[in-house]
DNA sequence: AACCAGGTCGTGA
DNA sequence: TCACGACATGGT
């Protein structure tokens, strides 16, 4: 009980970018803010919850995962937070396809794309259509609430948590009714969210399947749920089948890429999907992560 | 008080 | 194909 594990001198990662570039919404932070260099969260992810720090350290930082045993870091963890893969190599590729991006990547180097739960990552995104992320997160926050599994709170070293349940299970959401998902305050996706639940609970849609599928095959099927267009599919293929070349492309991206490509001109979502995909590749999902975080800070293309 | 938000659907040219 | 309003909810 109580033991925490601890990694040191992590390059190329930047908790509070990870959690915050609205690749996910089950977390809060929970520090005071009081020392800029720090950041403890609260994440649930992986059945489990997770409460993680990071600090400044010599080479990167310090990332403490309390409660926690080196086999789960491991095997869950490690896997989650991509610190498997070789950021430095990703970024060379970018550059390489277009130098412009250095001082974009440089900004933002410490994103990195989680590897998240498939269900999840659909219904989540789902929600997102024409919210704002803090919303999102309330949904998401909401749902759990209501219609996942419970923790049981003994099992955690301190009685204050920010959350209570488990995203809901396929078998959960599709076991509600419309009015108990709408509780959430999900408005007009509530159809959306019991078809996406019904047809991954009764297995046309599978993880096994849309593995097997290439990309573009992968985005078709996703497509056939009511209620998920190309940027929804395109974000769960990213961010929930670890589908890299996958580009999203919404309304930041669409103002991003025609400030950075199109000389400002109005251009499809479509067109600059397909051109990102050209230019980027592989690592197309990266790129488009790394332009995201770059646009809002700055707020590029906003017209005042 | 309108208007917008990590969109998508349905409709009518 | 393409443009456009509707859609819940909450925040400026």
């Amino acid at each position: 009980m109580n033991k925490n594990y601890i990694i040191e001198n992590i390059k190329d990662f930047h908790l509070r970018d990870v959690l915050e570039c609205g690749q996910c919404f089950h977390f809060e932070r929970i520090d005071s803010g009081i020392n800029p260099d720090e950041f403890e969260y609260e994440i649930v992810a992986k059945d489990r919850i997770l409460r993680i720090k990071e600090e400044p350290d010599s080479e990167g930082v310090r990332l403490t995962f309390f409660n926690t045993e080196k086999w789960e870091y491991d095997t869950v963890w490690k896997d989650y937070f991509d610190l498997d893969r070789d950021y430095a190599e990703i970024k060379g590729y970018i550059i390489e396809a277009d130098p412009r991006l250095e001082d974009i990547i440089y900004e933002n180097s410490g994103i990195r794309i989680l590897n998240q739960d498939f269900f999840e990552t659909l219904i989540s995104f789902i929600i997102s259509q024409n919210k704002q992320i803090p919303q999102i997160k309330q949904v998401v926050k909401n749902l759990s609430s209501e219609l996942g599994s419970k923790f049981d709170i003994t099992m955690f070293d301190r009685p204050d948590l920010e959350f209570d349940a488990f995203f809901p299970t396929p078998e959960q959401l599709n076991l509600a009714s419309e009015d108990e998902i709408r509780s959430s305050k999900c408005g007009f996706r509530a159809p959306y969210i019991k078809d996406a639940a019904e047809k991954v609970y009764n297995g046309e849609i599978t993880l096994e399947m849309l593995s097997k599928l290439d990309t573009d095959e992968a985005r078709e099927v996703l497509m056939s749920i009511h209620g998920v267009g190309e940027k929804v599919a395109n974000c769960v293929l990213l961010f929930g089948l670890g589908r890299r070349e996958a580009f999203p492309v919404d309304v930041w991206m669409k103002r991003i890429c025609e400030y950075m490509y199109y000389d400002e001109a109005d251009t499809p979502k479509a067109i600059i999907e397909e051109d990102a995909r050209k230019r980027f590749g592989k690592y197309a999902g990266y790129a488009q992560q790394y332009l995201f975080m770059y646009g809002q800070k700055h707020k590029i293309g906003i017209k005042r």
